[in-house]
DNA sequence: TAGCCCTTGGCAAACGGTTACCACGGAGCA
DNA sequence: TGCTCCGTGGTAACCGTTTGCCAAGGGCTA
């Protein structure tokens, strides 16, 4: 029903392929053809079959991202940043979501290779599980890596230096004068799991910090608020609970808040990721910043890089993140001192606040 | 490179149709064939090109989703269920970001379009701009309005009753006691702002509310917060702060809590969509939940059937939302309590806490 | 046994572009 | 004048499937 290039040739007086290059400027045509061409394409409205063309040129100007949960909010801002670069090269992002499964998310893989997809990014949802899968589609489609990683280096992979970012996050404390610390995380499943429980590992004891066995479950709001528990529940809190995430984080804030924990006078708290509500938890977190514009920017640059060269070695680009000090770390913030003023103002009680914390 | 259906035809020694009817079943073959093809594809490890297939049958599978802002955590939740409930149809989703804009918005359909999606869900960013644009695309392909629509009723529609939600809201506050209540909610360009914000005005009338001049902006954290300065500034706080959505609500509770403005003591204040951080605001959101699996659900459900009558009346459906009660309305709220042990044991004070409200 | 239907296989034409290859004419050069 | 080279146009093959159409063969009925 719509106009196809033969309608186009009809109405110009030209052949298709004359038709087909005056659109595509792929190959030069006399002016007189041009004006033809495009006036006739103007006045059928025709617009060209991306499928048919596709099929033809073996390019289907389509890139498959595969996350393990649009949900988790430190994913749509990646996606946001990664849709954003690529429709400046007019390419369309297919998405899928594996629901931090493996075996969906090898089918989710395979129908992506099956739909001819020029690239593929994705963050892999368990470091062991996914590996067969990201390493097969790797060999028959470019393929990068997002933020996680499987174990080995099969492919190219663009994401945040989780050491560094934790030791950002521990010599801040350290310095804000926590003696002790414990780590709060998910089981290390996935890279980064694992990476920034090491990275804590290692940083603590370099900065001399005490630490007990960290507490692991998974990247979510409610094992914050479970860990929070737990951490109450044995005789003496830390002077700093280092998270994994900021959703752990948020969710140990929002047990201690309903516990009267003080934060950061009792304890100190810090995230990971510096998602859009770790400003806005009450008290607002300390956390690490993930530059996600530049993870897009650089993992487009490595899949295209890819496409001119598939083999040539495989990259890795660790991005420093930056530390983002907020109320959760320090000790003279405005909420505490709001919370306090608004309290003693109710009760009439000109007790000074702040000052006497541990640091 | 990969196998094609000519080979998997060759290896079996039967022709290609006899291969793509044994493969696809669209036709009965024989038990011998069915079996020499099946062992054959399985041997060359045979993937079938789904471009091609699509060019050929005119159908790619694939559905289109435009929404205004992946990063509004709104979306990521709806975006989701979709995928979800695609991807058990064996369809793909291309996702496209407008970036609230209303041309990137139309370029993006064109897009979709030429790549001969099946369908197209759309949550257009304005009511108004992106009129043309969605009605235009309506008539060459299937599509489906979410959550907000153009003015008029030129396509399938299936949101939120924001009436209704808008009502539960309203007469709750009532109900809790308010007299006076202010909307703040985001400038009626696209039609969730404007539909919540005419039924604010009717229904606060209808259950005898005092209200003022509405304050108007757009649907972040950052607006909400700028109006909770502009609340404070004027003489007296209304009994209660009706939102357009929960990140509206989020700044205002950011911005009390700061300021020492006591929720719910002080004022009350709700939200409307209840994303995640909802439940976990301090204090927690009063809020009208989106059933986004339902949404989700009805919208597939719409799409296909469009697919299969391309005429036939257009459908609005209404999913009616649920209420739900948090701290930020309900006077003896663990927070507030919390809040006040917490520091009248630190201030050794033994004034009893709350209860003196307005309510 | 003739006629018919039903099942199943193969040929070849689509689907809608792109592009390899060839042809033609004019310019430039010896 | 004869040759090459360059610019531009057309023909038709091609991308990898699916499917309309025809035919062959077998079983059934009259």
């Amino acid at each position: 029903m719509p106009a196809t290039i033969r309608d186009v040739a009809a109405h110009a007086r030209v052949s298709v392929a004359t038709a087909s290059r005056a659109l595509s400027g792929r190959r030069p045509v006399s002016d007189e053809n041009l004006q033809r061409v495009t006036a006739a394409a103007e006045a059928l409205g025709y617009r060209p079959n991306l499928v048919a063309a596709a099929l033809r040129r073996q390019v289907t100007n389509t890139i498959g991202l595969v996350i393990p949960q649009i949900s988790n909010p430190f994913f749509p801002t990646l996606v946001e940043s990664i849709e954003w670069q690529l429709q400046s090269t007019t390419r369309q992002l297919l998405l899928c979501d594996s629901r931090g499964d493996a075996e969906v998310e090898q089918h989710r893989l395979q129908a992506l290779v099956d739909r001819q997809v020029d690239g593929i990014m994705i963050s892999p949802c368990d470091a062991v599980r996914s590996a067969d899968a990201v390493h097969g589609t790797a060999l028959q489609v470019p393929l990068v890596q997002i933020d996680r990683r499987i174990t080995g280096n099969a492919t190219d992979w663009v994401g945040v230096d989780d050491e560094v970012g934790m030791r950002l996050v521990v010599e801040h404390v350290a310095i804000v004068g926590a003696r002790s610390a414990v780590f709060v995380g998910s089981v290390p499943t996935n890279s980064s799991a694992l990476s920034r429980l090491a990275a804590f590992s290692s940083e603590s004891s370099g900065f001399g910090l005490r630490t007990s066995e960290p507490l692991l479950g998974d990247f979510t709001v409610v094992w914050g608020i479970e860990a929070a528990r737990v951490l109450l529940a044995a005789r003496q809190l830390p002077d700093a609970v280092v998270c994994g995430n900021d959703l752990i984080a948020i969710g140990l804030l929002r047990h201690f808040l309903l516990a009267g924990v003080r934060v950061p006078d009792d304890v100190l708290v810090t995230g990971f990721d510096d998602i859009a509500s770790a400003e806005l938890s009450a008290p607002s977190l300390t956390t690490v910043r993930q530059p996600h514009d530049a993870i897009a920017f650089e993992a487009l640059r490595l899949l295209t890089e890819r496409l001119d060269r598939r083999d040539g070695p495989y990259q890795r680009i660790s991005m420093t993140p930056e530390l983002v000090v907020r109320e959760s770390t320090t000790h003279i913030d405005p909420l505490s001192q709001r919370l306090r003023k608004m309290v003693t103002s109710r009760t009439h009680d000109r007790t000074p606040t702040g000052g006497q914390g541990r640091m």
